[in-house]
DNA sequence: AGGCTAAATCGTGGATACATTATGGGATGG
DNA sequence: CCATCCCATAATGTATCCACGATTTAGCCT
């Protein structure tokens, strides 16, 4: 084990926490525990405790323990849950960016240009060599962002946030998953053109409709290398 | 101090609170600090920790430190954030309602009636003698509650949710605010009433726009008391 | 040998003690 | 009289300790 890294133990005790999570360093449907974490991060009971109610609250701790007493796990990767995830955003994201409707041309079609940078950088990630995981997310992560950051009001960004965590590690399994099936990531780069050009066009009804069937479409990807994946293990 | 009531301390803890806080006992914009809820809550800080943490994530609580020491406060009631936690209600309850569009005709006259029947207890509350704002809310609440409990998946009765904590707070200033000012409740019987024509008719966007309407109408209407009360405060 | 009971161990929730740090007030000097 | 500086107070974050309860395991009895 590594030496402590820096940050307020309790921060960092959330965000170790997380991206043992959302990695699948701590696979889906694993027992936790208070002291085994406390150890492993070096830590303190204290500020464990914090990280793992928040966790809780935002669904990647589940208490599977009949209700007597609390029992955690690592909630397990639920298709019927990623579709509801993923339809969501989309839901959120999309009645966001229905605003860029009423923006000048101009405005328009610089977030269309950016939009249209930060898709091409994920493209490039999906071509790389040796596919590398947390590049695609990032690159995929910052296309949505550009949206996000420029339409969602303080409300929706709020919701999107208590998502993100679950999208997060969606989204993490989601590139290797394709991968792993063989299966190309041609049909995002449409989508993601359709966002652009709704965007640059600025019909409110079309941005919505192209950022949900992006995250619908999304969805449906997603839940099938679920599904085999889950097969390959043995379904659980 | 009376006796501590039952229920676990951390529960206890966040109940309460949130009582205080929807009920404006804690005023928006107070200081909050641990000792003082401790010690008015006869708990340790342990719980009450646990309790602003939800809190501060549900968002009815504030950080408005610099960002060095967390300096927490009650959330002010802002219009803005009115509005978009009404319009993403509407956004949210809209797009699962539209399922019943799918429902057999029979079960669709079921969820009118009840709906229907919720309706007129919320009528029959606003209608009291000596206005109840308790059985006012609950009331207005029971009648989307027969919605959301029918409709909603489970991820989006999680947003609803996470949403819910400022929507109650909103929603337990609405009715005495309107009183104040002497508006009455008539436009939201419409509103009602379009909601379940729509749910018996079972076109989705037609139940999806009904619902919308209600919760959008509802953000200008709780904006305008809002606007008007703080005028008489002195605006914070 | 199998089932039941009892004891021990482990984990959670709560409380308290301690270090660190920011903030406010008071005192002093200009 | 006002501004500035220093000290005291108070609040946060963390760690350790304690109590309760459940679960599991081991031993005994049938």
């Amino acid at each position: 084990m590594p030496p402590r890294p820096i940050g307020a133990p309790t921060t960092d005790a959330y965000e170790r926490l997380l991206a043992l999570i959302t990695r699948g360093d701590l696979a889906p449907g694993a027992r936790i525990t208070e002291p085994m974490i406390a150890e492993r991060l070096g830590l303190s009971r204290t500020p464990v405790r914090a990280a793992l109610q928040r966790l809780q609250i935002e669904g990647l701790l589940v208490n599977d323990g009949g209700g007597a007493r609390p029992r955690l796990a690592v909630s397990p990767l639920d298709p019927d849950e990623a579709r509801a995830v993923y339809q969501s955003t989309g839901l959120l994201e999309g009645a966001g960016a229905r605003v860029v409707a009423g923006w000048p041309n101009a405005d328009r079609a610089e977030l269309a240009a950016m939009l249209k940078a930060a898709d091409g950088a994920f493209r490039a990630a999906t071509r790389a060599a040796p596919p590398n995981p947390a590049a695609l997310f990032s690159r995929h992560r910052a296309f949505h962002r550009c949206l996000v950051d420029a339409t969602a009001t303080t409300v929706s960004q709020s919701l999107l946030r208590s998502l993100e965590p679950r999208l997060t590690r969606f989204e993490w399994f989601h590139g290797p998953l394709l991968q792993l099936a063989g299966l190309p990531f041609t049909p995002t780069y449409g989508e993601h053109q359709a966002v652009i050009d709704a965007v640059r066009r600025g019909t409110a009804v079309a941005i919505e409709k192209a950022i949900r069937s992006n995250w619908s479409n999304a969805a449906e990807r997603l839940v099938r290398v679920i599904r085999s994946a889950q097969a390959v293990v043995g379904g659980g």
